[in-house]
DNA sequence: AACTATTAATAACA
DNA sequence: TTGTTATTAATAGTT
């Protein structure tokens, strides 16, 4: 396509040959374009001119790396270096251990358990049943620790209102001018502990224990 | 450069779509292969369809891993390093999720969940309770099955023998002696079903049934 | 997959 | 390099 035809082997002519080289540089690149836009496909395109300087062209829609990667993955032709390849093993090995999860989470909750066999099902029951069995005893500790802490919280209080009535019943020893102070913020604290919901009203027998509710 | 000219735009018809890729693409690569030849420039094509299907050229004098080495050198830009940081980010990413999925788990099957509050473990009560519910409902379902399956067994028994008795009354009749052979086969067949597991004594009446016990 | 009328690319030249 | 143009090559629409 041109005044004459030319074979295909190397151009002798060194300026020739640089001249080919460009036009024939922009008119791939120019191919590349066109077909990415027409056929929405993904290219790239690197070219090195024997001088060394390099021109590329990548379609729009993707990046080097993106196909790259594609390339690595459909090939199977190693790419990259060893670390890359590690990399790539690591995240394969994680993404299979992820999927198998994926696969006991959905089973425990009773999703696409239609194509198990009949041991599969029995082996699951088993899980859940433990799964349950442990919870329900999680809870019973929760109730025996309630009550516990309420019965603490009972003799606590007890305790409070019977100071409380000996200080009223012996409001003038020398002994107790001081405690009288203290009365007063008692009294008080009661007071208000009683209008405030259970978990605030006391400090815990057991540390962090009101997260916990 | 065609039967009429037409427009860089994405190609709406699907099969025009694919044959011009094709016939682009082989264009693209010819002209790939000639400056390769007539320049000696080293030429890396990859082009991915629509389809995802990849087609590549390299040219013979050097390799698409020695071009990306030069690549990286000349443009400046991070191939390896932008892959790398890519691939610690999807790793990161897929342990994250990993890790809570493990949890999960975990919680489902009642380990590990000392730490978790009352009302994380109502919900995972309700899970439990769900899964519980569904696999119930699916074993009876098996149930069910089976009992289908002995009763037709228990059907097909009841035939079998029912013409294993004609064959014992009426012997000599001529056409039952061809038949006596399989009788013979049939009684020891019967009695070795007898000795067997349940699951291989008769080929099932539903295609795969065995394997589902 | 072929065919072919057209358009597009480009070799030689300036 | 860039532009022009005679020619060849690629290809869009068709069979």
């Amino acid at each position: 396509m041109g005044r004459g035809k030319i074979e295909i082997k190397r151009i002798e002519n060194s300026s020739n040959r640089q001249v080919t080289y460009s036009k024939r540089r922009n008119g791939i690149m120019k191919k590349a374009k066109e077909i990415s836009v027409l056929c929405d496909a993904h290219v790239s395109v690197i070219i090195f001119a024997n001088s060394g300087k390099m021109h590329e062209f990548c379609s729009p829609s993707t990046t080097l790396v993106d196909m790259l990667d594609q390339y690595h993955k459909l090939s199977g032709k190693r790419l990259w270096d060893a670390k890359h390849e590690h990399l790539d093993n690591e995240i394969n090995r994680i993404k299979k251990e992820n999927d198998s999860m994926q696969i006991q989470l959905r089973h425990l909750k009773g999703e696409d358990i239609s194509n198990l066999s009949y041991k599969e099902l029995m082996v699951l029951e088993e899980a859940l049943e433990n799964g349950i069995t442990t919870l329900k005893s999680k809870q019973m500790e929760f109730v025996r620790m309630m009550r516990k802490h309420n019965e603490m919280m009972e003799e606590e209080n007890q305790n409070l209102l019977f100071k409380l009535r000996q200080m009223h019943l012996d409001p003038m020893d020398d002994n107790v001018m001081e405690a009288q102070g203290v009365y007063d913020h008692q009294v008080a604290d009661y007071e208000a502990q009683q209008q405030m919901p259970f978990a605030f009203r006391v400090q815990p027998m057991q540390p962090n224990l009101q997260e916990r509710f």
